[in-house]
RNA sequence: GGGGGAAUGUCCCGAGCGGCAAAGGGGGCGGACUGUAAAUCCGCUGGCUAUGCCUUCGUAGGUUCGAGUCCUACUUCCCCCA
């Protein structure tokens, strides 16, 4: 495909988001000729998405800002199974009631990246229980087991790696593609839907729909996947000191997913900028000719406006504003992420290190005696000395307390009585 | 069906004469240098009521003063022969 017609097209292509597609021409005439529904299917394995998905949720939201429709399907179904693309040993099985509970924390997420109702191109959101769990298996194998040939599926990378391994492959985990194929053919009748996105690692699943229903259906449906997100020092991106980068508050605050595109390394901020923020092309291209340190000012401006996607306008404002306090300015920075401490168990004695555990900035007191060897812990803004000294109401600034470990990880410790 | 190997620090890879909290990497964390970046150098990288105590080497038993290391059974995987 060199220059497509089409704006989701082009806007893909620009700003980074197209790795693989198939009959690109095709797909790209049909979404010129009018609005088209296409889906990713995201797996309740958590209450929560993190940035992992974030390529294929932008992805969603260009298409809606493009004039098409969203499909959100929640794969309700296909999670009791497990995709076993790419991965090296099987999933532990979640049971209903967990998925359940994951599906309603993925719906807040999406919520908050795109439109939802009735009109032509709000999205929806639908879960692929709805079909999968009615099946029964012998009917099911019968009807479109035969589509499928063990020659073709060993073929496919997402399971060759396993294989190769060494690592086994359940019959089940084996059946998650065919699902998985099921689902686009049942999304193509139900909801019209032509096309199904997804990370690269989708390829082999999402090309296995299209065949199932070009054989049954005799209908042509289209694949389109994203590159997989990895930093430019080639590490998989997704991870801060605490852990995944979740995008709901309750996970992770928005002062510390601010501060995750904050610290994004310098030769991936202009294709950050692309892919995670709305700036027009030519801003991203301003930006990202920063050099030296005035390229600060484009990562502050990447985690401010990814912020405001995943958090609003309000909080991405908020973080920004607490970090600057923090890291430029003065000590007491409001906002900073906090906890909380009862008067009481200041007043029985608590040690520095029961304070870095408490605070979540240390796995284990003995981590934090380490931390205090290497100097890296402070307590409002002094070097400890001791991890095992005691707080005390002596410490305490307008009521709380500043923990630091290293440069850059900081928790407020309220006392409340 | 027969024979031979493998599983190690709950992030990964990987050494390990019966005295082992267990070599070495990677990753991660901290320090120095910087720009809250990268690169580089240095330190740390099981837990605790901590000069000691407790829990770790696929699972379950056994031998031994003492087992990651030896024996038995089991699980999973690889290779060779039929």
């Amino acid at each position: 495909m060199n220059t497509p017609r089409s704006e989701f097209l082009k806007t893909l292509a620009a700003r980074g988001f197209l790795h693989q597609c198939t009959d690109p021409a095709a797909l790209d005439e049909r979404l010129s000729a009018g609005p088209v529904a296409a889906y990713i299917g995201f797996d309740a394995t958590a209450d929560s998405l993190h940035v992992g998905s974030l390529v294929q949720i932008m992805a969603l939201r260009w298409l809606q800002k493009c004039g098409h429709k969203p499909v959100v399907l929640i794969g309700g179904g296909t999670t009791q199974i497990g995709d076993p693309s790419f991965r090296d040993a099987s999933r532990p099985l979640l049971d209903g009631e967990q998925i359940a509970r994951n599906a309603a924390g993925l719906k807040q997420v999406f919520s908050r990246y795109l439109t939802f109702g009735d009109g032509p191109t709000d999205a929806v959101m639908v879960d692929n229980s709805e079909w999968l769990d009615p099946l029964r298996y012998l009917p099911f194998l019968r009807e479109f087991g035969s589509h499928f040939t063990i020659n073709r599926m060993l073929s496919f990378d997402s399971v060759r790696q396993r294989l190769e391994r060494e690592q086994p492959l359940t019959l089940l985990e084996f059946n998650y593609m065919v699902l998985q194929a099921f689902d686009f053919l049942e999304l193509s009748r139900r909801h019209g839907c032509v096309l199904q996105m997804g990370g690269s690692d989708q390829w082999g699943n999402i090309v296995n729909g299209i065949e199932l229903a070009r054989r049954i259906d005799q209908r042509q449906l289209f694949g389109l996947t994203t590159p997989l997100l990895t930093t430019s020092a080639g590490a998989k991106m997704g991870k801060t000191a605490g852990g995944a980068v979740w995008l709901n508050a309750e996970r992770l605050g928005p002062y510390e997913f601010w501060q995750f595109w904050r610290n994004t390394e310098d030769d991936d901020v202009g294709r950050f900028l692309r892919l995670f923020t709305e700036l027009p092309l030519d801003e991203v291209q301003r930006l990202s000719q920063l050099k030296g340190a005035e390229i600060n000012e484009a990562k502050q401006i990447l985690a401010t406006e990814a912020t405001r996607l995943a958090h609003g306008d309000e909080a991405a404002r908020e973080a920004a504003d607490t970090a600057r306090r923090a890291f430029e300015g003065g000590e007491n920075a409001k906002g900073l992420p906090s906890v909380a401490l009862p008067r009481s168990e200041l007043d029985a004695g608590v040690s520095v290190a029961q304070l870095f555990v408490l605070a979540g900035l240390s796995a284990s007191r003995s981590e934090v005696r380490r931390l205090v060897l290497n100097s890296g812990a402070r307590l409002n803004g002094e070097v400890v000395q001791d991890a095992d000294c005691h707080v005390t109401a002596a410490d305490l600034t307008d009521g709380s307390l500043k923990l630091t470990a290293g440069r850059k990880r900081h928790v407020l410790v309220h006392v409340s009585d």
